[in-house]
DNA sequence: TAGTGGTCTAGACCACTCA
DNA sequence: GAGTGGTCTAGACCACTAT
């Protein structure tokens, strides 16, 4: 192919950015002077420019033109993963195991978050997740009932809640928080630590439409970590 | 304007993917006769269509088709802020505070991270984030000195030295990860805490091109969470 | 080999916003 | 009001890959 390609206006430029051939906040020229430089059309310095702008490299007004931009945002971006996979991952054998099962009335922080009435009963499942039989996460989540009826049926021997409910709502938003917390008695009994350790803990809510599906906790066990790059 | 836009597209298609229209798997008509369906041109099908499969909706493939995504990730982007952003979200005034700062031989973990020679020097710095006054963090960093001279000649009285560097090498590249550790004494100390409290830890490096510039570790006081939308 | 997405072009009009 | 990016079109050719 004869024709300058996107990714390599975006390549360029982006090099131009880092060199400090232009200073932070500075305008650059505009697409049609960049288009003439690198002998295409517009629309393809359109789109190597639209994709440095997603990526927090530039920022683009209308008849402002195009700025480096000033403070540049550092982002990492973390997939959410199945735990199945981070575990085998690690090349371990997974294997996941419903501690308890039960119907019934949830603490008031947990029926408004998955916005049940004050009496409505909700499913409340505890799963240790294992690493070659080793504790490896502890699991404490509430489902509503309602919108996803027919998880009552569903035994989870072979597959997670988690893995279930993704295939089930395969779509849904969510919101999630990273934070540490020292493992209480009944925690660090189920993940073999001693009390007090620090764990990694994940709080993640799921909804659909305007139907809220889960909340959960995920305790990761000792050690564990989240890697991402900037 | 009458154009159909290619965000009417997404969106239309996002709503058939979740409401179940197509399958999990499925192959979805091709961007021809999408087009048609829309009385569009084909590239501003292609448009939503690229779109979806950056968000990890599709999957596209030539000759392939596109594809409903069978197992969709989840995908958590957390900004990594500057702490004095972090503090002043909050509504408290932010201060920091470097509690060292020497010029010595760092740990093998760190002059390997930073590819510093044996024997090399490195400058070693802690600082304090206080938000009203309250330590929020506790920050220890390796600095490569021959990546970033002029550091030597910055006080950081006004300015942290994160900011300072991130204005220095605006476009780094790095590598971050989030896990959770028990404070050990000195830590505790700084952040008047017990010690054992569960500490949300985030270690990252940054480097320029080939040139490592920073590794740190940062220790966020009690109770401090991450929080991102799914 | 044939079918699909990937990309580029040249031109057009529009929408926003700065001065 | 004028300059900039935002988007759409219609057509073309290419690159990959499933069959």
């Amino acid at each position: 192919m004869n024709a300058i390609s996107h990714k390599i206006i975006r390549e360029t430029l982006l090099e131009r950015i880092q060199s400090g051939e232009w200073e932070l906040g500075e305008l650059i020229p505009n697409e049609e002077e960049l288009a003439e430089e690198f002998g295409c059309a517009r629309t393809t310095v359109n789109r190597a420019l639209r994709a440095l702008a997603e990526e927090g490299i530039v920022i683009r007004k209308r008849k402002g033109g195009t700025r480096v931009c000033e403070l540049p945002k550092r982002e990492a971006k973390f997939e959410i993963p199945i735990v199945r996979q981070q575990v085998e991952a690690t090349g371990a054998v997974y294997r996941h195991k419903i501690v308890c099962r039960e119907s019934k009335k949830p603490p008031i922080s947990v029926s408004t978050r998955l916005h049940l009435g004050a009496d409505e009963k909700a499913l409340y499942l505890e799963a240790l997740h294992l690493a070659d039989e080793r504790p490896f996460a502890f699991e404490m989540r509430w489902v509503n009932p309602a919108a996803v009826p027919h998880i009552e049926e569903e035994k989870f021997d072979t597959i997670s809640v988690n893995e279930w409910l993704i295939k089930s709502v395969p779509f849904s938003s969510g919101d999630v928080s990273f934070s540490a917390v020292n493992a209480d008695c009944d925690i660090a009994d189920a993940l073999d630590v001693t009390e007090g350790s620090a764990l990694f803990l994940v709080d993640r809510t799921t909804w659909y439409d305007q139907s809220f599906i889960t909340t959960l906790k995920l305790y990761y066990n000792q050690g564990f970590k989240f890697y991402s790059k900037l």
